[in-house]
This record gives structure tokens, sequence and C-alpha cells, in this order.
DNA sequence: GTTTTTTTGTGATGTAAATCACATTAATTT
DNA sequence: AAATTAATGTGATTTACATCACAAAAAAAC
């Protein structure tokens, strides 16, 4: 599907520092494809021939590891999907898959690196969000590798309710498994803590949907536990 | 120590992209500062107000997590420590520490931004920079917390081997409980794990003089182990 | 609506590695 | 050189999880 940038509602913090003329020579170059719950959007190995943006939906970034999947991180819309892989390398080190329906923009690497290469402000604000992405991510391999699964599972759940989905109930469209690889634990451990955190009265669970009670323990146990 | 560094011989690959002039304006805002081995070059938490470039010597960027440190890598000349930081947030969201007597060159955030703002091959360079550590870090996460020690080891002794000494022989200035932040492990299973390859004829030991014996066995354990 | 597949729940068992507790050696300091 | 302090080596014990092995429930396919 063909693009009207200048209109486009979705736009990131970086091409919103694009000028007229450069969203109209963006438009011709980039195209919105949408995608199902579990379609593939990037895929690990694979040449990377576009910079990928994701508009709308929820999408999981996840790599294959030596012995299991590691689910890097849920990555909600306004967000460059694989920007280090533009220009890290030609090929993909991750894969990401839609976990809802989702509309993913790709736009022409050539262009991409035009607009970088005239717009000093864009430049900026895709290095800055470069920066800050690689900052978090040490600080979730710190917690991932010392924390435990408990606080790690604590983690998550605060991180679905204050930053992607901004509400205390949620729909995690995920499997106890994909929880499992985000916090590197098994998915008994998942579901075990799961029904723990049940019963103490700090979640309550509805199927998929996740309420939260009790923020407090669920912070303290993300410090402490 | 005022520097020169339009003869600088420890030029970064971007600061090759810089032209004459630029160099020249590059050099009054700039300082060299040697440290000597266990002196911190940037602690976590003060706020960043330069941007930090390896010259000479080792160095090792390491985060205070929840439990213990986590040495995130080792660093070698020639690369910039922690640009992440001075973009992404004024606060240092790691240290850095010497290992080896050090010389790094501090270079002031405005001239910096300013370099960047002007010329779009340094930029570019800076860019290509940060996006492989970003995608190295993804990596090394997926390592830390799938592989088990010798694994780690394996890699680690590997990678000072290959990439940081490239000889076979070298002499580690960090003691095995570094060693054990830098593989999540405790310095006592560093000690066993390093027993049992000397035993096995793998690697021999001389205080902290390592020697790879057997580099097969050890790519073999790096990925299998 | 049945069947098949996927996902979840829960106990029993196994295990890598942490922790504890010292002994020993090496490196600094005085 | 002697005295501290820091770094290593090694066994015994503990532990947080993984793994295994099913059963039950839910979702998807037919």
């Amino acid at each position: 599907m063909k693009n009207n940038c200048s209109l486009c509602d979705y736009k990131s913090a970086a091409a919103q520092k694009l000028t007229p003329d450069e969203l109209k020579n963006l438009a011709p170059n980039c195209v919105t494809v949408k995608f199902k719950k579990g379609d593939t959007i990037i895929r690990q190995g694979t040449y990377s021939t576009n910079v990928a943006y994701l508009k709308k939906g929820l999408v999981k970034i996840h790599i294959d590891g030596p012995y299991h999947v590691q689910v890097v991180r849920i990555v909600k819309p306004r967000n460059y999907l694989g920007l280090p892989t533009t220009f890290g390398d030609k090929i993909n080190q991750y894969s990401v898959t839609a976990i809802d329906e989702s509309e993913v923009c790709f736009i022409d690497i050539t262009t991409f690196r035009q607009m970088l290469q005239m717009n000093p402000d864009f430049t900026n604000q895709i290095m800055l969000e470069l920066c800050k992405s690689e900052l978090e991510s040490y600080q979730k391999c710190v917690n991932r590798t010392q924390k435990q699964i408990r606080g790690k599972l604590a983690d998550v759940l605060l991180d679905f309710a204050d930053n992607i989905f901004k509400a205390d109930t949620f729909t995690i469209n995920v499997t106890q498994e994909d929880l499992g690889n985000l916090v590197d634990a098994s998915r008994e451990s998942v579901s075990r803590v799961m029904a723990e955190f049940s019963k103490d009265g700090i979640i309550e669970m509805k199927g998929k949907q996740v309420k939260i009670l009790d923020k407090t323990s669920l912070q303290l146990i993300s410090k402490k536990g």
C-alpha cells in the first residue's frame, strides 16, 4: 500500500523533523504492510533491504540462541524495528514477529540514508533513539542475568502495564512459553510463578487477560526478589 | 594534556573522516588523560560531560547490578567509551575502569555534536559503530543467559586471543572475580573451570598469563558446552 | 460438534552452579 | 623482611530452576 507520508498520523519522532519536501520524497519510497498475529515481519539470517517502522500493533523481537529462542523485547508502535541491522550488518541478527494485528512501514534503505545525509535533525533523533535503546538493552541484560524469575516476571508485568498498555488490566497475546523466553525461564516456571502471584492476590488472571491488583508488591518483588 | 589532533596517530575511524579544518577545531576542545590500572575513567551515576575515546591501554565497562557487578565488556583502543550515554542519557549508565595503563581522550560534547551536525561522513561512521555495538550486545546477552560457564569462559578466552590481544599467549590483568563478572559466574566457578581447562591441556596458566594450547577444543566448548 | 493441536497446570526428580568455609598462595604495605 | 591484605584453590552443602512426565483445559482445525 502506497503512502502519503506528509499526512501520516503515525510519524516517528525523527520523521517529524523532516521538511515537507523530504516527506514528499519519502512517500514513493516506502510501503505499509499489514501483518496478522504470528506473522513474521523480519526473519533472522535473511538480508535486510529496508528499514522497518512499526505504525500499529505489537511485535516481539527475538533471537535464536544456542539452546532456546530469546525474546529480546516487545515493541509498541512508533518505533523502528531493527535499525541497528540496517547500518551495522546487512544480515538480520534477529527476527520480528507480530503478536497482534500490526502495520509496518518499510522504507527504502537508500532513501533513508539520503535523509540521514541531508537532515541533521533527523539524524540526531535517530541517534538518540539508537543510544537509548542500547542503554536499555544493557540494563535489561543485567536484569536478565541477575534477577530471579519472580523478579523478572514482576518486571515484565510492570513494563506491560506502565509502558506498553498504559493500563493495569491488559491482554497479553503471547503464550507462557513466550513469556519464559522473555525472562529466560522455562514455561513451567512461568506458570508456577504466575499462579503464585494470583494466589497471593497480586494479579488476577482470566485467560490471557491480566489485572494488576497490587502494584506495590510487584515493584517490591521486582527490586528484591 | 593538549592535543594536536591532526597529527594524532590514534584517530578513530570516524575522526579519519574529518577535514583538516575540523581536526584543527577539535584539538583545543579535547584533552588526553592517562590512567593507571584500577583508575576509574567514568563512574556510573555521574553526569557525562564529555565523549571519551580510548587511545591506548585496556579498560572494562561495568554496571552495578541488583546483586553483583556485571562486566559488560573489555574494550581495546580506538573505541569510544560510552557513546550511548552521550546522547541517550546525561547520566552515565555504567562505569569504565582501566585494567592496564591507559590513555583516554575526552572530547567536549558540544564540539562533538558540531562535528555530527557538519560532517555526514563522520556521523555515518559513528552510527555504524553504535549499531554494531548494539547488535553485539544483543548477541552477548543471549550467550550470557543461555550458555553455561565452561562455554562462556571459552568464549572469553577466544575473544581475548582473537580480538583483544591477537595472540594465543596473553596476560589478563583482571582477577578471577572480574572474569566471573564478565561471564556471570562466581569466582569459585571460574577458578574451577580454569583449573579444568589446564588439566585437560586446553590452556596453560602461569599466574595471570594464559597460553591457549588447544583452540579447537575451546571452540568446541564454546559451541556445545 | 468432534477431533486434533496447542497451551497450561502441577508434582517428582535431576543438576549446574551458588554459597559457605577454610587453606594456600601471591601481592602490597609497612 | 615481616605483616597485612588480596587473590586463588578446593571440598561440602544448598538452591533455584530445568527437565521430565503426565493431566487438564483451551483453541484451532475439520
